[in-house]
DNA sequence: TCTGGGGTCCTAGGACCC
DNA sequence: TCTGGGGTCCTAGGACCC
């Protein structure tokens, strides 16, 4: 007996949630869904794309991920509104919550989107699909595609067919009508760079891939030939997985509202990244064994650099001068558009190890850490704050560094717990 | 055209070991 | 001075997803 799966697809996820948010919770009376508007960042905060965009707006040329200049020039009257997570964090919870009526055999493949193993149900698994999308729309206000097939990539592919509000199968014996007259670049797993490799050896149709000798596509695109060949055959056996596996690396990064040409500046802003990534990493009981930074500079070109600890950490400060040694090594002088930290080597044993001659007291050290933690997490993150970010803040000609702090006031608690550590 | 931020996996090359 | 082959670890970079 073949498995049913089905993948869960929120329509225009982030858009459709702040639309039904000013409806019902702000009583607006305006529905964003029926006019041009879009989720974009801060222009003036150089964050400025495109995030999600409404069904009007698509007639105007508008995509996801240009930039709010682009979608702006495409239509001037475009509604454009911030991004509001921890709202998509909600929303995404109590779709989960209807899901869960129909099985637990659920896999929340992101904040939007989720595959259910509705394997040996009794019910016709159509039926079933409709019935989730009915609920989802009357109880909480937004829309959702649910595509219907055996197994995970099938689904998926079919919940990306028409939009919005839809239910669609694409079982195997469908696949050569509904999934090979597809551009290429619609096959889950072809992004930019196989398109255009796929272009040039005159592959333009998913039915024309699956059509190749797969020994060919290895030899052009090493395993991840194979892979998508046997996607263009409809050919997946990945199991629902239900138990988020643990997670392999933390990383932050930011892109800063300026240029950033001066060394201090830069460490500053890496210490703020250091102590976001250490604080998830402390949260979840895991240490990192290697610490990387990147630059992107503004050219847009991106570098990396990486080091090995020697012993594996969840200190802020301890993250943070490996992070500043090695800018010291990769940065060339250009100037920086975006900076990030990035962890991986994740031990979870919950020991540290001791080294002879240990900078820093750790056991001391991380109960500090840890003390700022919980008070972020009682009285928000601004509550804590380091004297150099307070400084740095009220220093005259840089009101842009504001971001770091989340615009706090003077009067606020600060805690300067690692004086000595501070740039 | 002037591109955010969070991840995962794969590959190639160099260092090093036997 | 020149020379093999196999294996592991580390790093950089690319590709993909949302």
């Amino acid at each position: 007996m073949g498995r049913v799966i089905f993948h869960i697809d929120v329509n225009s996820a982030f858009l459709s949630w702040e639309a039904v948010y000013r409806l019902y919770h702000l009583g607006g009376t305006l529905d964003l869904r029926t006019v041009p508007s879009a989720v974009g960042g801060d222009q003036e905060k150089r964050h400025g794309i495109i995030l999600a965009k409404s069904n009007p707006s698509r007639k105007y040329g508008i995509r996801t991920g240009e930039t709010v200049l682009e979608a702006k020039q495409k239509c001037p009257d475009l509604i454009l509104v911030p991004p509001n997570y921890s709202l998509y964090d909600r929303s995404s919870k109590a779709l989960m919550k209807i899901l869960r009526d129909y099985t637990d055999r659920i896999e929340l493949y992101s904040i939007d989107e989720a595959f259910l193993d509705m394997t040996g149900c009794s019910r016709e698994p159509e039926k079933t699909a409709h019935e989730i999308r009915n609920r989802v729309r009357e109880e909480l206000g937004f829309t959702v595609n649910v595509g219907v097939s055996c197994n995970k990539l099938l689904a998926k592919m079919a919940s990306d067919f028409t939009k919005p509000d839809r239910v669609h199968t694409l079982w195997p014996r469908e696949i050569p009508d509904k999934m090979w007259p597809l551009p290429v670049g619609d096959l889950f797993y072809v992004g930019h760079a196989s398109k255009r490799k796929l272009y040039d050896l005159g592959i333009h149709t998913i039915g024309q891939l699956a059509a190749m000798e797969p020994k060919y596509l290895r030899a052009v695109m090493k395993s991840h030939g194979i892979l998508i060949w046997q996607y263009a055959h409809g050919l997946d056996d990945s199991p629902v997985v239900t138990e988020p596996p643990l997670q392999k690396g933390y990383g932050n990064s930011l892109t800063t509202p300026r240029d950033v040409t001066e060394p201090w500046l830069a460490k500053q802003f890496l210490l703020s990244l250091a102590e976001t990534v250490s604080a998830r990493l402390r949260a979840d009981g895991a240490k990192a064994g290697v610490v990387s930074i990147s630059i992107r500079d503004y050219n847009l070109v991106f570098t990396g650099h990486q080091m090995m600890l020697r012993t594996p950490t969840d200190l802020t400060v301890e993250i943070h001068e490996a992070a500043c040694r090695l800018f010291d090594e990769l940065w060339t002088g250009l100037p920086i558009r975006h900076l990030g930290i990035h962890t991986g080597a994740v031990s979870r044993d919950g020991v540290r190890q001791y080294e002879m001659f240990e900078k820093v007291d750790y056991d001391k050290q991380r109960k500090a850490e840890e003390a700022v933690d919980a008070l972020r997490k009682r009285y928000g993150a601004d509550s804590v704050m380091r004297a150099c970010f307070l400084e740095s803040r009220t220093e005259p000609g840089r009101p842009w560094i504001d971001h770091m702090g989340g615009g706090i006031s003077r009067e606020k608690r600060t805690v300067d717990y690692t004086r000595e550590n501070v740039l």
